[in-house]
RNA sequence: GCCAGUGUGGCGAAAUUGGUAGACGCAGUGGAUUCAAAAUCCACCGGGCUUACCCCCGUGCCGGUUCGAGUCCGGCCACUGGUACCA
């Protein structure tokens, strides 16, 4: 190797290249963008990472994605929005503050001020100048307003419900502070208390919600079917049960069922611990009224409530069959769900898996009602059938399909006054009340009297006060009389000191972006209808369901309040995956884990490049491979994107999260990939320079060119092609970057520098190249397109296929005989079926196969294969 | 539990519409270059059998459809995300 190509080599310096790069497209404002009505907008938008302290690996993966995408969108010549904010309200910022003995605000601050300036060292093109931070009044105030609005159209009301509640510290615990049905911190088992809470109607809008997935072409499917089943539509049958003998004012209940044909299968009824009629009988029924109490002590989680073991007691009550007027027990049961349906159930032990599994616990009987439709034979003693089927044993209905069994059924109820076919929804109103400090204060004031008045918008934003001390267990405006009282036209009021779930700042910080500094209303319409709707939205798979929901909620509301012309606030989504690294641990005497940084790891390897056994490279000791898991602080297996971007560069880091695997997958994290990342981008530099180095190209002319100028042509035109259709229609990556480096690698075989058409041949590859991988390693490639002579990279058009240099004049023709791999030939482009057929008989890798056997089937595929059939 | 996904070499992956399984990269092995090393370049690189070719096997497991299945269908297993107060 020669001395100049290695001082070229060393001249590939990420460290001084970045800030420069940086530094001049802070100096031009690249990305601060106006309203301009005369060009085609696009939003590219990534959602906002919570201020935790620095960026974690997930957020680089998610803004590379969209910086990509933006960048990509800029070349196609489009008014290009992407900007970031920070979603700054919420419960870690609580227990830093405890922990570090400073103010939420305070801490949460100091890391949108270190984040952002991590941001900007991996070259992210967000238009800062309209940054937003949500725990800031000039946003929550906007939040306020709007709720108050809602209140007015009756879209928001208050009720009783429950939550997790601390019994030792006297607070209200998340999901996430429940451990094992115990509090986090005390350590006392949860109970659960009612209290009155603030909901948002989102039910009004479940049939448009569930609608409106139909317009969304460019979601992913399993979002679309996520949500499609989280607002869980479904037609049913809800009916009236007579008790048997009154219970005081209570003569009867509605129960609400999907499967009204296995009705005469019903052998017991269960209602939920607070349904009206429990709670009346646990007045007289002391024994009831225990086990209503012990169905308080557990979590509020779903996936809690679903693996808990099934208890059930019998009221000794007998509600009456709504159709044979027979007598069946009636149970209190702690499976059954308050919030969906009517709070009770009919059960069918013989065709419903839960029931079933209750009936055998409690010796209840199993009563066989369906049967399957092709006649085999089942036991429903030994599991349920829940299949549609026919009906059996049921009287008048004997015989009937489900369709059939189930209006037939709605009709005799409905004729008799004791049922009726309705539409029910598994979504629940969205609860939006927490009693936490740090968050947006709900604009209300609480009367003396009791009742509640919206804060007039005049009064807007109720401040919540930064300069507090957090005690860890009560919130400081709660604990703050002063804070609390005001007054209202001369009438001693109270600030509500329940705070906004988090949720409601991100379920409208897109629209707040195109106009984040408006100060005359929420929105300004100008520019929220130019750049709404959002074009591109990129984030976590894990946002599949809630911030997407209540997102696409709230876009309806504003809608609804004139805000918005659009239906939807995200024309295309992307689901990034997660970013993994392995893990290794050691294991003390006791059991105990202590997990060791894959940095701190050094391995030893087969001569097959296996793993034998890997050691703490400090201590020496031993390790144990954990397996390949999501970077964690639990499982110490977090890389610090700091780190690489010290190490090896912005562009690095960039690359690697955009090559190792397509967007949606699970990325894992390998410090070896990120260096031939790094291999990649040197190559790059030299293969530019050596180029340079060649001296001036020719003017490209494309009938001149000797054949392996052509098909080096060829190979640049593909590429092109393939890179294209990977960023514009498939939205992948890896294959892009693939393509793109088997191109220079084709480049770098076949160069031809002796002559000014070879050298125009490279030249014209080498610059596909560079615009190409623009999007992904904008540093490098702007101070290469320089090189070259040229200016403005960001703005520099796509590519063009020049569909001339892709045309050959034969393709490899694949033979087949039974379907296996035989032999492979030459034949010119469209080549006839017959011809391909004559061909692949006559090759004699293929004739080997053909000897003493017949003939059956020729099957023939156009420039691309030939299967012959024997037998 | 329920809903949704994923599973392919030593590793990350590719195969886009049912048509050559393993592109591209990492690790590894051998070689060139070098006083030596780094860097770079070249070759090999799923398993079995074999001097080599041929051949056989191979996309989580079991079965099916098809001339042909990683891809479609049915049934399982394992892992991941969500499960309404983590964001």
């Amino acid at each position: 190797m020669t001395a100049t190509s290695q001082t070229l080599a060393a001249d590939y310096t990420p460290h001084t290249i970045e800030p420069a790069v940086q530094d001049f497209w802070r100096d031009a404002k690249s990305f601060e963008v106006t309203e301009d009505l005369n060009r085609e907008k696009f939003y590219c938008l990534s959602m906002f990472p919570y201020p935790s302290g620095r960026l974690h690996m997930g957020h680089v993966r998610n803004y590379t994605l969209s910086d990509v995408i933006a960048r990509y969108q800029r070349m196609q010549g489009k008014n290009v929005l992407h900007p970031m904010g920070w979603d700054a309200f919420g419960l870690p910022a609580e227990n830093a503050a405890i922990k570090n003995h400073t103010a939420p605000a305070a801490w949460t601050y100091s890391n949108t001020a270190y984040m952002k300036k991590q941001l900007t060292e991996l070259g992210f093109g967000f238009d800062w100048s309209r940054e937003i931070t949500t725990c800031k009044s000039d946003y929550y105030k906007w939040e306020q307003w709007f709720f108050t609005r809602l209140y007015e159209k009756g879209l928001v009301y208050k009720k009783m419900a429950s939550v997790n509640w601390d019994p030792v510290d006297q607070t209200v615990l998340a999901n996430e502070q429940v451990v094992d049905g115990k509090g986090w911190r005390s350590g006392a088992p949860v109970e659960r208390k009612e209290i009155p809470q603030w909901f948002i109607r989102i039910t009004d809008y479940a049939e448009e919600l569930l609608a409106d997935l139909d317009k969304l072409p460019h979601w992913p499917e399993q979002v679309k079917t996520m949500q499609r089943n989280w607002i869980g539509k479904s037609r049913g049958l809800e009916m009236y049960f007579k008790l048997e003998k009154s219970l005081g004012a209570h003569l009867g209940f509605d129960v609400y069922t999907t499967r009204p044909d296995t009705l005469m299968g019903v052998t017991y009824v269960s209602l939920a611990a607070g349904h009206p009629i429990a709670l009346a009988l646990a007045q007289t029924h002391h024994e009831l009224a225990q086990f209503i109490d012990s169905c308080k002590v557990q979590s509020l989680a779903e996936a809690d409530m679903a693996n808990m073991e099934k208890r059930g007691m019998d009221t000794g009550l007998k509600a009456l069959h709504p159709i044979t007027g027979e007598a069946v027990s009636l149970w209190v049961a702690n499976y059954v769900l308050m919030d969906y349906g009517t709070g009770a159930v009919m059960a069918v032990p013989a065709h419903d898996q839960r029931d079933f599994e209750f009936a055998q616990k409690y010796q209840l009987p199993i009563n066989q009602v369906i049967a399957p439709l092709d006649d085999s034979i089942i036991d429903v003693t030994q599991a349920a059938y829940t299949e549609k089927g026919k009906l059996v044993n049921s009287g008048e209905f004997t015989g009937l399909d489900f369709n059939a069994a189930f209006d037939a059924i709605a009709t005799t109820l409905e004729a008799q006054g004791r049922g009726r076919i309705t539409t029910n929804y598994r979504l629940r109103d969205w609860g939006v009340s927490r009693q936490r400090y740090w968050g947006a204060p709900i604009p209300m004031f609480n009367l003396p009297s009791g009742g509640e008045i919206p804060v007039p918008a005049h009064r807007l934003p109720v401040l919540l006060p930064e300069d507090v001390i957090m005690d860890g267990i009560q919130s400081p405006i709660k604990a703050d009389p002063a804070w609390r009282q005001t007054e209202h036209n001369g009438q001693a009021v109270e600030h509500e000191t329940d705070t906004f779930d988090t949720f409601m700042e991100s379920s409208w910080y897109y629209a707040r972006y195109t106009c984040p500094n408006f100060k005359d209303g929420m929105l300004d319409p100008v520019a929220a209808n130019y750049w709404l709707p959002v074009d591109q939205y990129v984030g976590g798979i894990e946002h599949a369901i809630l911030h997407l929901l209540y997102a696409r909620f709230f876009h309806k509301l504003m809608r609804d309040e004139g805000l918005v012309n659009c239906d939807e606030p995200f024309e295309r989504l992307l689901c990034q995956g997660m970013v993994n690294a392995e893990t290794f641990f050691t294991k003390d005497l006791e059991g105990r884990i202590d997990w060791i940084a894959p940095s701190q790891v050094r391995q030893e390897k087969d001569d097959k490049g296996r793993l034998i056994q890997a050691f703490h490279s400090e201590t020496g000791a031993a390790l144990e491979f954990g397996g390949v898991v999501k970077m964690s602080k639990s499982k110490n297996n977090g890389v610090d994107p700091q780190e690489v971007i010290n190490s090896h560069g912005a562009d690095t880091i960039r690359l690697f999260s955009m090559f190792a695997a397509p967007p949606e997958q699970s990325l894992e994290w390998t410090d070896s990939g990120v260096i031939g990342a790094s291999n990649f981008l040197k190559k790059l530099w030299r293969a530019v320079h050596h180029h340079l180095a060649a001296g001036a190209p020719g003017l490209l002319d494309a009938n001149s060119l000797n054949q392996t100028q052509k098909d080096l042509r060829r190979k640049t035109h593909e590429t092109i092609k393939k890179v294209s259709d990977d960023f514009g229609r498939r939205q992948v990556f890896n294959t892009a970057i693939a393509a793109t480096m088997e191109l220079l690698n084709e480049l770098g075989r076949h160069a031809d520098r002796a002559t000014p058409q070879g050298l125009a041949v490279e030249r014209e590859g080498l610059e596909a190249a560079i615009i190409m991988l623009a999007p992904i390693v904008p540093h490098i490639t702007h101070v290469l397109w320089q090189a070259l002579g040229h200016e403005h990279l960001l703005d520099t058009a796509w590519p063009l296929v020049d569909e001339a240099a892709l045309v050959r004049s034969s393709v490899t023709i694949v033979a087949q005989v039974n379907g296996k791999l035989r032999s492979q030939f030459e034949a010119p482009i469209d080549t006839s079926a017959e011809e391909l057929e004559r061909m692949a008989l006559a090759d004699a890798g293929v004739q080997k196969y053909l000897e003493g056997v017949m003939i059956r089937k020729v099957i023939v595929v156009g420039n691309k294969l030939v299967n012959i059939v024997v037998g």
